[in-house]
DNA sequence: CCGGGGTGCTTGACACTGTCAAGACCCGAC
DNA sequence: GTCGGGTCTTGACAGTGTCAAGCACCCCGG
């Protein structure tokens, strides 16, 4: 457990290997190999397979609360559409950690208290924003239909943009940012809480 | 090619065991031994191992397609909470198809024009029902926009109840189900054309 | 000083996977 | 009757994750 070199080294080959290629073709030996160590020596810092897919979604949550926490910090005049942005922009620059974050096949949540713990921590910071716009006297189905509705708008663009069709649909690197900018602010939840339809 | 009785036998066992497992533990010659044959004979329909997927993902999308237009036929006063729900409801009861169909390092278009068509043929679905509600005078860039965002939303959705940490945030399936007519009709997308702010 | 224990790593083996290659079978066309 | 192609089998190979030992080093208590 104890961030040997060896440890560090593996995990961000790993994470280089996956932001270009995804997980599934990763290979421990692989890894080993290309680090000049022998097939077992990472075994011995991860446990598992799955050990390093762990090790990765925990560290890129982290990142993702410290992420989101930062654009509402900027305190923008939309900080909806800001913290959408924050999200898929996060996806596609850290798309090593991303692509595992979600894939509960190579971390389960169940198996790892810690990994439910920093994910929940991402979940809250979106939660605790739309209780504070919808008001006190917002009820919890309403907060929590609000709050599924913008992560699934911005998960939903991010896998997309990354792994989806979209990909090639949209084409170079400028555009994907200029339709994450329309899409955060076209979407119904750019509005502050008086000017929100119905 | 020909749709001879083990590819059939191949292709639904394959599918039912994605929707249970997922896509990565499947195992080639697994699903030839319980089917009672030598390990290569699937191959001999499939050439691949991505094969199957391809053939399962090329499946999805027209049964996709289809559940989309059959949406839009009821002819609904809502057609874009109506599409949302269609599409969210379609994941979750085919997920053997559906989680297939969008994991790019399975099956990827660019090898595969078939493939290629009929996933565009579901994107187009959702393309001309916002281009009609746009109307006529609607860019390009503005139609896209939108078709993007409500589609992200669909997807995002469906992945988070599929695979994502919502599955178990939200509990039993009649929740779900609430819960996705609620997004559907809670964003700001089920408003027609007139309607809608700004 | 020195001996024991544990951490970090190696080596060897196993079952399993996808894939290549070659041969066996059967059924219909000529 | 025989030839050919589609269907399947059998055998082999490299690569994978994982289990089980064993080796080298360093630190720390005596």
């Amino acid at each position: 457990m104890a961030p040997t070199a060896l440890r560090e080294t593996v995990l961000r080959a790993a994470v280089a290997y996956i932001a270009e290629h995804g997980p599934d073709g990763l290979s421990f030996r692989q890894v080993a190999s290309d680090a000049g160590v022998s097939h077992q020596a990472p075994y011995h810092h991860f446990t598992d397979r799955k050990g390093i897919f762990h090790a990765i979604a925990r560290e890129g949550f982290e990142m993702f609360t410290r992420a989101m926490l930062d654009a509402l910090a900027r305190d923008s005049d939309d900080p909806n559409a800001e913290l959408l942005e924050t999200y898929v922009v996060f996806a596609l620059e850290h798309r090593g950690h991303f692509r595992v974050m979600f894939r509960r096949d190579l971390c389960s949540i169940d198996e790892d208290p810690e990994l439910a713990r920093v994910a929940d921590a991402s979940f809250d910071v979106l939660v605790d924003l739309v209780r504070g716009q919808l008001g006190p006297k917002a009820s919890i189905d309403e907060i929590r239909t609000r709050a599924a509705a913008m992560w699934s708008l911005a998960h939903g663009l991010a896998t997309l943009l990354i792994d989806g069709p979209l990909e090639n649909k949209i084409g170079p690197a400028k555009n994907q940012r200029a339709l994450i900018r329309a899409v955060a602010r076209d979407s119904g939840f750019s509005a502050t809480p008086g000017q929100r339809r119905r």
